[in-house]
DNA sequence: ATATGTGCAAACTGTTTGCACACGA
DNA sequence: TCGTGTGCAAACAGTTTGCACATAT
């Protein structure tokens, strides 16, 4: 695989923050620095760097993939207040469901989904308001 | 909501056995039963079933999105040989990830990649032959 | 030098929607 | 009856791809 600044660059732009970024916003990031990148070149790239293990997908019920610049084992908050997505330290999980007997469990992606912090607080901020 | 014969063989089509179908795939199963109905129907029909609650949605890293009629709770595993999807329990949480604290966790999804018990064996079984 | 990556635009796929008509309540 | 659901086809959004050219090795 070659080291094109356009790689480089779809690399950095998911590394640069601890962000979730889908293909769009990636592009928008990226022309920043490459300001004709294609976003073509953009989709050819996140799909590389998933296949090489650089990056992650992250899937939601948004219709829209996200992708994941940090790649140790980590679960997903999905915000349905304000739609972020939190990094939360994998469960200790336990062990494996009984199911799972004689299977080959090689990944395990668990997304949790509710109101973060700030928005439970501005929901019951407007609730005594109204009281 | 108005209780048609469209929507009834849509979420019979779901619930008729344990499976996970694609829109197309209850579509498919559908017209066995109405020959003429339309692929948006089913579509309208899959979104309110899962508005109402009566049905579940399977996010995978496959393209499309997955229908699941049974809807106590429960994970599923995704089998990378043979791209079936099979129900497991939950894991017994212990507990959210200190990172949730203050956050309301309302739902929690987990999916698990790997081999199923049979696409372990016929992938042993070729190595076998090999050797 | 040459094989791989790029920009561009067109194509593709899964899903949604506007419309006139059908039908459940 | 009348308002919601339907079939149809067109539109839409996100993603992929074919091509000629550019560029990393």
């Amino acid at each position: 695989m070659r080291n094109t600044r356009q790689r480089e660059e779809v690399l950095a732009a998911l590394r640069s923050e601890r962000s979730h970024l889908t293909a769009t916003q990636v592009y928008d990031k990226v022309r920043e620095k490459i300001s004709n990148i294609s976003l073509g070149t953009v989709y050819r790239n996140l799909g590389n760097l998933v296949q090489s293990g650089e990056i992650f997908t992250v899937e939601t019920s948004d219709k829209c993939l996200f992708y994941d610049g940090f790649t140790f084992p980590h679960s997903h908050f999905v915000c349905n207040g304000c739609g972020a997505i939190f990094d939360v330290s994998n469960a200790n999980s336990v062990e494996y469901p009984p199911e799972l007997n004689g299977f080959s469990v090689e990944e395990e992606r668990t997304v949790y989904y509710g109101l973060c912090k700030n928005c439970v607080k501005r929901i019951d901020e407007r609730k005594n308001k109204k009281q």
